[in-house]
DNA sequence: CTGAAAGCGCTTACAG
DNA sequence: CTGAAAGCGCTTACAG
């Protein structure tokens, strides 16, 4: 196969008959050309397929901005972090930035090696998931001008634009929801403990849960979940009530109840909402979280810090809502 | 705030003391420059905190390659398309490329636009799930060198790679797997019709449905898909059993068998697996599909073709699963 | 082992 | 309304 030559500006000037600035004005739709030169620069563009290299402008254009966002989330194929990206790239394609997405299935170590792949090709904006317990590497490139937030979870090191929920409240509400049922022996499940989201679900949890607590953490899948899960309800003195920290933690935890016969003994709320939850039998309680709205806000965020970069740094705190449904409102021993 | 200039390679160079062809060299590794001219650069770019432009490389280099894959599928935060997204991207990720996400949510006007626009950012290779009935316009872009691969759904007008599964053998399948429990009654209920899948899928029900048919189209939503099956269900002569073309409408009409109680009577086989299928009561009996393993295979296609763009096209058709759980089990009438 | 010159495909700044 | 010159930040091709 013989590759066909790509068609330059300068090819189409030639076949026009027209001055490269020329065709740059069409292109560009400056509209200072006349009607008749437009139309032939039109005309020998469509012939000559041309399509101009947005990067070769963008290398020479004097707001130097290549219309990036980079992305960092802990897995698209994840549904939490599914919606935070289709939140980013909805707002994205509405200002003309496109996204360039990276999974790093929140490994400490992997994130610098994808941020810095990001920042080599110059996006405007990272919005990133953190997972390292620190950000201050990044202080620099922010000074520079990059656009930089920080979605879900917290940043350490740096003062930038964040978007979060209340974790640690959310949490300590739903531990109190099961106390108002009776329950005061409620195990925390939790995932991996270095991560910022995870810390504070815990400490809602420590600070709702009384004398009585039982922690399991580092649960990085739903088998671990549901490993981790099946030793406590077998062991001793095991928990009337379970609250897990994030989705795959939730369902790995029900498919051990389900496992054991157990989900209409042992309560249970979640972290994160996931679909099916009402149509599972209990149907299943959960601090819903709006992850399409995170994705959304940190977007906006981003694009705000370009347009103004002497704005005040922006914390949002978008709001979470305990739905109720059943597996939290079994009553307790207490009860 | 003062934005940090940002340093150039001109810029390491004069603070090391050295050409800019050297520090080219200590950046790229090229490995012909003296340990300690090589140490000078490297403390020079880090003093500077100096990352190179990789597209201002791009531009020169004579590959002329991106490194840049342009994905366009339904929605990122659709199950499905966020496995897709995840294969392709650790395909990428694995030879170095970044990946640009785009969801289109099956719109078939929405197609052209996201794919110029992707063309426009000169990606090496563009993974499409089409919507349009017409890809012709893509055929001189091919003849340039983008590598086109088309997942998910075949092509119309262009002779490229493509990864898809045989829908219409897997649809037959499932209507005969619901014939073999006693049902003739077999409804379809489909997404739009004027996607590949949903036309291959219609094509397997019908070639296994026998004389008694019902088609419901068009099914866009998991409320429409709600409706649609509550309509069939509550009016006259209702179908014994469902057959439901993807994961969204197999939910919508798992909720409608629920509102009124159906769920242990009539029979539904859908395609797409999704998490829960087995939690649910009675549990889903599905047609799955591995679509971490489409986006996988679509991205490995995109690489061989860049590799040599004289090989043959391939199309390849991934193996479907019939996952048998209690649903699509229910016995018929005839039984 | 090292570096000066040319140029990738555009936009900018300027002149007519 | 139009176009020639310069240059964005790199790599290439070449010379020493």
């Amino acid at each position: 196969m013989t590759v066909r030559p790509r068609a330059t500006m300068r090819d189409v000037a030639a076949l026009a008959g027209v001055g490269l600035k020329t065709v740059s004005r069409v292109i560009n739709d400056e509209g200072t050309v006349s009607a008749a030169t437009a139309t032939r620069v039109r005309r020998a563009a469509a012939q000559l397929d041309y399509r101009p290299d947005f990067y070769a402008g963008a290398l020479k254009r004097s707001d130097r901005k290549t219309r990036t966002i980079g992305l960092v989330v802990g897995n698209v194929a994840n549904p939490f972090s599914g919606a935070v990206s289709r939140g980013v790239e909805d707002v994205a394609s509405e200002r003309g930035s496109a996204v360039l997405i990276s999974s790093v299935d929140d490994e400490v170590d992997r994130e610098y090696p994808v941020v810095d792949h990001l920042l080599h090709r110059r996006v405007d904006a990272l919005i990133l998931t953190p997972t390292r317990d620190d950000q201050s590497y990044l202080v620099r490139e922010q000074e520079r001008g990059t656009a930089l937030v920080f979605a879900d979870r917290r940043p350490v090191g740096i003062h930038a634009d964040v978007v979060v929920v209340d974790n640690a409240d959310a949490s300590a509400a739903a531990v109190r929801h099961l106390q108002a049922h009776g329950h005061r022996e409620i195990a925390y499940l939790g995932d991996q403990a270095l991560l910022w989201t995870a810390q504070e679900r815990l400490r809602g949890y420590l600070s709702a849960a009384g004398d009585w607590t039982r922690v399991v953490q580092d649960l990085r899948s739903e088998s671990s979940a549901y490993d981790a899960a099946l030793g406590l309800l077998e062991g001793p003195n095991p928990p009337s009530a379970l609250f897990t920290s994030q989705n795959l933690v939730t369902i790995g935890a029900i498919r051990a109840l389900r496992a054991l016969g157990l989900t209409d003994r042992v309560a249970l709320v979640g972290f994160d909402d996931f679909e099916l939850a009402d149509l599972l039998d209990p149907p299943v309680t959960v601090v819903r979280q709006e992850p399409y709205e995170i994705g959304r806000a940190a977007a906006e965020l981003a694009f705000d810090r370009l347009a103004d970069p002497d704005r005040p740094v922006e914390i949002r705190v978008l709001p979470t809502t305990l739905v109720v449904r059943g597996s939290g409102e079994l009553p307790g021993p207490l009860r």
